[in-house]
DNA sequence: GTGGTCTAGACCACG
DNA sequence: GTGGTCTAGACCACC
């Protein structure tokens, strides 16, 4: 279900949450969606509960997802506003990292070629 | 003579230490140049001066620089290669993010556009 | 759990790093194996826990350890090969003694007579 | 006249004192010889002259020498109980290395071959 | 509980 | 004045 880095240096929650943030912002969790249980994803992912819960408090407190005592964690149901918003961060994100390459000394010519390479 | 971003989440000596291999890489500092002492840097960024230690410290353990014990800190005689080596791996986060854009669902010229938007 | 000299001129952080470094040299500690922690360790030999951490810090530098935040210390998977660049660096430094008695006018004999008498 | 280390990471008057101290026990100096002057030596090895006075100054307290103002330093009378016990110092020294040879599990007959493979 | 960061202030060694 | 070491104690993040 979830591909993870654990070699990341991230705290493994947040290589979680993020994995499923990425998988609501492309569509393939939608809104009002069933999220897998914290026992069946801690299980198939090998891992301690408390970190699964961990993730699922992170995206609960950021506004991705909700639960339902008893039942389960759901997608919420307007979220495409957020999503702009978490869109909006990955892209400062890639405007930091232009920057960094301008105070390096690249040109806007010399970065586009890098994208025209690399895509 | 620094510019620290002081609301980024990373490690405050590791945000001096980035900033001044930037200052290497862009040729502000050059082989066998003095660095700013320990103590005046501490004083100019209002920070503890065992903060700037760490930051020459990962310096040094990442071959940027060598200290004196008594004279002062100098950036490295042969550093050519290591600042290609960062170089690259600066460049290859931009990639990276690059990345994290095409998973989004943008194409090449939307990237571009973000680039000449924002250079 | 370790022997320290606390007369020796050396810093406190290095004696303690490399007490631990031949710990895992003659095989006390494995690959994998977890420390002491930070804090225990501080506490058994009586110093502050910044200076055993200073310690780890230079281990983990130097390749023979790695931290995972909030669990421990650990010894790292593939440590042979820097076990024997570690003592072929100690056994040189018996060499460059040998041959300070040398230049002192000692002969083999008088070097072998010395380490039978102090083995 | 002095060949000295200028990589290594002990200070540099204390080199220049070893440096002399070796002279003294190999004979080349002998009791009563009068030593190159603080300015000529600090020429002739390109350092400052205050770094010289600082190993000439070890050297007197230590016992090695004296100086008679005005004409110069000059090795000491009676300095043979002082060499025997410096010799006692570099033995100690080989002696503490064979233990760290000892502590990775080197037997006495390891040992003995290291010192015949490399006398 | 674990490691990681930061501060404040002390003392030493070197040039 | 320089760097280097050490202590004491604080707060944070992670599991």
């Amino acid at each position: 279900m979830l591909t993870l880095d654990l070699n990341s240096s991230k705290p493994l929650y947040l290589e979680i949450s993020n994995a499923i943030i990425k998988l609501i912002l492309n569509g393939t969790f939608k809104a009002r969606d069933k999220l897998p249980s914290i026992r069946s994803l801690s299980k198939s992912l090998s891992i301690n509960h408390n970190t699964v819960q961990r993730a699922y408090l992170e995206l609960e407190h950021r506004g991705f997802i909700y639960s339902q005592s008893g039942k389960g964690m759901y997608v919420k149901d307007n979220i495409e506003k957020l999503c702009l918003q978490e869109k909006s961060k990955i892209i400062n994100s890639f405007k930091d990292k232009m920057n960094d390459l301008k105070e390096l000394g690249f040109n806007q010519t010399n970065i586009i070629d890098i994208v025209k390479e690399n895509y």
